[in-house]
DNA sequence: ATGGAGGTTCCACCAACTGGAAGGTCAAGC
DNA sequence: GCTTGACCTTCCAGTTGGTGGAACCTCCAT
């Protein structure tokens, strides 16, 4: 299957596909003509890789994820271990943004919206904490 | 002020001043030896800088926020018109990162987490949705 | 044989820094 | 007056995860 029909069918952009074939997480098989040619094993890999990346998995924590899923032998707790650390990290985030978020609508809060120049956002960030 | 000591008042690495100085945040003056001079005011955007950065705003965003700021004329709805905006995607981050949330401890929910290699992590990851 | 839709490579760019090399400056201590 | 070390300078390269574009090749239908 060329990159094209690929990209369509796990929705992933062309570019994207051959970059990660650049970083070695897939490695399509090349046709006498030099175009890559993906298997079903390629697509399946590419989905997984979609997917996780949708999840928001680094590359290098996919490219982990990858090993895992293609050696027989793991152990499931393997797996469970870098998902568990990325559910916490996630965490970190959303706790991260609904401080930001604290801070900014308390600043908003405070600030008329109008054509007057006093804004209480403005000198809120100014000042040192 | 040199530079050390205002990246130790304002929390900023040294290298990061440098290169808000690189992209026109600051103008600081210069010294007859080459080193960079400080002023108060140039703190003070510094640490305006350092604070909307960490809301999350982008460096655009500091610079037009900052502007606003200089310009004594502005009216405080431009500046709630930002935030507002500002606001609205933090609160699409904070959804977009509770859906990853929801699936990945779907997954995880299935997952043993023993010594056994069946992993539904893998296993749902692979499939297309 | 020609046109257009695919494919290929390579190079440059995005944000927002960060690290490191190579070298200049300053103040203190001997 | 010289050395030492902390601090400053510039410049170049790398980070993450791609994206855009140019120049060129290949395939298929007409």
């Amino acid at each position: 299957m060329n990159i094209g029909e690929v990209a369509k069918r796990v929705g992933l952009p062309a570019k994207t596909i051959r970059y990660y074939e650049d970083i070695n997480l897939v490695r399509p098989f090349r046709d006498p003509n030099g175009y890559r040619v993906f298997t079903e094993k390629d697509l399946h890999k590419l989905t997984f890789l979609s997917r996780a990346r949708a999840l928001g998995f680094t590359i290098e924590k996919c490219r982990a994820l990858l090993a895992l899923w293609e050696d027989q032998t793991r152990a499931s707790s393997d797996v469970k271990k870098i998902a568990r650390a990325h559910l916490e990290e996630i965490d970190r985030k959303v706790s991260d943004l609904q401080s930001m978020r604290k801070t900014l609508s308390d600043l908003m809060r405070d600030c008329a919206g109008d054509d007057r120049a006093d804004c209480p956002i403005l000198s809120g960030l100014g000042e040192p904490r």
